[in-house]
DNA sequence: CAAAATGTTCCTGA
DNA sequence: CTCAGGAACATTTT
């Protein structure tokens, strides 16, 4: 489920049961995916704060933050399941960690101590912060590589999964194979990024066919419904008419109009 | 049965 | 040291 409009639809769903709230229990299944939970048996919730795909729970005192990373189908319920891997009590409630893949990770570190996530602890600028600054990002991209694997890296703007990116790339007319951007390319995926975000965010995400990603009570996000180019292969550009096309990138499915965005252009 | 699925990490080789 | 590519991770669905 999980790229920055989901993740962030997350946080502002559940951060009612966890800030300000103690722990009260916490049981999960016998796996290296979840690791120290323990220590944070007890603890009172500070805040949740969300950096890229990753969920952030810093407890009272800043010693200690809890990690989540949802993985590939990772979301949180109020009914459990066959799939579900954690169980979270507070005063609020029980909230079920469902993750049928079992690619979620939870992880109790002592507070801005990442070095077991390098993703996380080389994180780019969020994207809807002041923080994505124009100037540096065009910088970057002057002598960046294949930009889709580029940006699916994290590095240069947080957040970014397989979905945004096409639909980004798209909407800057970028082809995804492309090698180098130019300023005004740069600068058009700048806009784009935070354009697709935004509106993601606001409409909860993107709830794909498979229904893995659900708010608590099971409804869903509607961005899917604004999608331009992702999944859509074979039909008809909503810009030109051309079918869209579906290769493989860098071992991503990958969406794009070969007549909207061409390699080079 | 084979292939693909929203992600991260580790390894290898340049 | 960095970058790119590929495989691995675990499971479900088409």
């Amino acid at each position: 489920m999980p790229e920055l409009p989901e993740v962030e639809t997350t946080r502002r769903m559940i951060a009612p049961y966890l800030e300000g709230q103690t722990l009260k229990s916490l049981v999960y299944d016998p796996s290296s995916r979840y690791q120290n939970l323990d220590l944070a048996l007890g603890k009172k919730v500070k805040r949740l704060e969300r950096r890229g795909k990753y969920l952030i729970a810093i407890f009272e005192g800043d010693k200690l933050e809890l990690i989540v990373h949802l993985g590939m189908t990772g979301g949180f319920r109020f009914e459990g399941s066959s799939h579900t891997r954690v169980t979270v009590t507070t005063e609020q409630g029980t909230l079920y960690f469902q993750d049928s893949r079992r690619f979620g990770k939870w992880i109790v570190v002592a507070a801005g101590d990442y070095s077991s996530m390098p993703t996380l602890h080389g994180m780019g600028p969020e994207p809807l912060s002041s923080d994505f600054d124009l100037a540096d990002f065009v910088d970057a991209a002057s002598s960046c590589g294949t930009v889709k694997p580029w940006l699916l890296s994290q590095k240069p703007v947080a957040g970014l999964g397989n979905i945004y990116v096409d639909e980004a790339l798209f909407l800057a007319k970028i082809h995804p194979q492309s090698v180098r951007l130019s300023k005004e390319q740069a600068t058009k995926l700048h806009a784009a990024i935070i354009q697709v975000l935004t509106r993601a965010v606001e409409v909860g995400g993107s709830t794909l066919s498979d229904k893995t990603y659900q708010q608590l009570d099971g409804q869903t996000g509607y961005f899917q419904l604004e999608h331009r180019v992702y999944a859509r292969e074979g039909q008809p550009c909503v810009v030109c008419g051309t079918p869209l096309e579906k290769i493989w990138l860098g071992g991503r499915g990958t969406h794009f109009c070969s007549s909207c965005q061409v390699l080079g252009a």
